[in-house]
DNA sequence: CGAAGTTTTGATCAAATTCAAGAGTAGTGG
DNA sequence: CCACTACTCTTGAATTTGATCAAAACTTCG
C-alpha cells in the first residue's frame, strides 16, 4: 500500500477511455505536497454532521478513508445525493455555488480539510490544476446522472441491482469480481435509493432469495448469478 | 432583443448568488466573434436524432432556439437526462468521457454547429474560457442533482410540480409569474419525470382538478395557486 | 447482560403500472 | 375548407408494487 503523501484526487482519466475501471490520482507530487502543508487530518465519527448546508464555508475535504454522505436539504424527507468515497473532494464549491448538500459521515471517516483560501492560492499559481477540476467535475456529473437514471427506475429490486453493481464499480481492485462491501448503513442506502428502509429490505430478500446475491453479513455482498445480475442492471 | 452574435453560454453566475433567477452571456464579445467564424448554424425538426451515443464525436452544439433532449442509452427504456435549453452547450465532453447520452430534439432546433478542434484550439488560446466552462459544469452537476431529488419524490403530482417550477425558473424573463410554456409532449416530459404517460396525464389532471394549475393546450400552463403549488415543491 | 438502536417481517392501504379502448390533435390532400 | 388518417393524449379496470404503521428479531455497545 502507498504511502499516504497527502491530499489525493482520485478519477477515472476521461482521456483513456477503456481504462480498467481504476481511477488514478489527478495531482502531481508537487501538488499534493503542497496541499499537504495547508491541510490537517480530522476524523469524524459515524453520523456526525460534516457541515451544514448554508453555513460559511471556510474550508474543503479530501476523503483518505471512510464514506460521506451529501444530503439534499430542503425541507423534506432526506434523501442522499451521493455517497463520497476515499479519494473524493467536497466542499470546494460553496463559496459559489450549491450550498444546498449538507454532509455527513456515513461511516467513522477520516479526511484531510485544507482551508479554501489557500486551495485558491494554489490554483491560481498552477493552472493545471483546473484542468483536473474538470476532469473531477466531468466525473460527479457523470455520477449525478447515473443516480437519476437509478432513481427512474421503477422496480426496487432494479434499483438496489444498480447501487450494487456502481459499488463494486468503484471498488474493483483490478476487474476480477470480488464480494461487494456495503460500508453504510441501510437506512443510508435507503435514502439514496429513494426508498423506505421495509422496501430496501425486502429488495435485498428478493434478490435473495431468486440466488443472484447473497450477503455474508449486513455489509458483504457477493454476486451469485451474475447473469441474472447484469440482465437486472442492463436495463438502465 | 438583441441581435443574435454568434454561440452564446448562459448560465447562473455562480459567483453572484442572490441572482434575480436570469442567465447571462458566460462568454465575451470577442470570444462570440471566434466562436462565430468556425460555427454554422444547422436545423432538426422535431424527433430528429442529433447524435448517438458511442458516435464518433466532431462537433459540439449550441442552441439558439428550441428544446433538445438527452437521453440515457444503455438498453432498457429510453429516459430523458436532461432537456437542453437555447444558450447550453452540448456534445462537448464526448471526446473524452459521458458518451452515454443520445440526443434527440424535443422539438423543432436551431443551433450553431462547431467543430471539436475549432473549440480546443480556442481553449488553448484563451485560458479564461475553461473558467466558463466550470461555471457551466456546476450548473449542469446542479441540474442533475435536482433530476435526482426530483425523481426521489413518489407522488407523480408532485415530480409535476417540481418540474412545473423548473421549467418556470429557466423560462423567468425578469421575476414575474407568467404562463409557463411545455414545448416538448408529453412522452418527453414522462420521460423525464420517469412515469408512464399515463401516470403524467392523471398527474396533470390532479393538479388541474385541485384548481393549483389549469392549461390552455398542451403547451400551456398557468399556476392558480402559488402558495398550494410551492407547498408541493418546497418538499423537496 | 441489558438497553438502544437497526433491520426485518407482516398486514393494510394507496398509488403507479399495464393494457386496452376511447377522445382529441395535427397534418394531408381532395 | 373539410374530411381522412395517423398520432398523441386521456380515461378506465385490473394488477402489481411500494408506503405506512407497528411489532418482532437481530446487532451493537456500554
Amino acid at each position: 500500500m502507498k504511502h499516504p503523501a497527502g491530499p489525493a484526487i482520485l478519477a477515472i482519466d476521461p482521456w483513456a477511455p477503456g481504462s480498467p475501471s481504476g481511477r488514478h490520482q489527478l495531482l502531481g507530487e508537487t501538488e499534493r505536497a503542497q496541499l499537504a502543508k495547508i491541510a490537517t487530518v480530522v476524523r469524524f465519527e459515524k453520523g456526525h454532521k460534516i457541515y451544514e448546508a448554508g453555513e460559511p464555508a471556510d474550508a474543503a475535504f479530501n476523503i483518505v478513508s471512510g464514506v460521506v454522505a451529501a444530503y439534499w436539504s430542503q425541507g423534506g424527507p432526506e434523501h442522499i445525493i451521493s455517497f463520497l468515497h476515499p479519494g473524493d473532494l467536497f466542499g470546494l464549491s460553496e463559496e459559489g455555488r450549491y450550498a444546498n448538500t449538507t454532509t455527513r459521515a456515513a461511516t467513522a471517516v477520516t479526511a484531510y480539510r485544507m482551508p479554501l483560501r489557500a486551495i485558491t492560492r494554489l490554483l491560481e499559481r498552477h493552472p493545471d490544476l483546473d484542468v483536473s477540476l474538470i476532469i473531477k467535475l466531468c466525473e460527479e456529473l457523470r455520477e449525478a446522472q447515473r443516480h437519476a437514471a437509478l432513481l427512474a427506475q421503477k422496480r426496487a429490486s432494479t434499483r438496489l441491482a444498480i447501487f450494487l453493481s456502481l459499488q463494486e464499480h468503484i471498488q474493483a481492485s483490478d476487474g476480477q469480481p470480488a464480494e461487494i462491501s456495503l460500508p453504510m448503513d441501510r437506512a443510508s442506502i435507503a435514502a439514496y435509493l429513494g426508498l423506505t428502509a421495509a422496501a430496501l429490505s425486502r429488495a435485498f430478500r428478493t434478490l435473495t432469495s431468486k440466488r443472484i446475491i447473497s450477503s455474508r453479513d449486513l455489509h458483504h455482498v457477493t454476486i451469485l448469478d451474475r447473469d441474472a445480475f447484469v440482465k437486472l442492471v442492463e436495463q438502465i
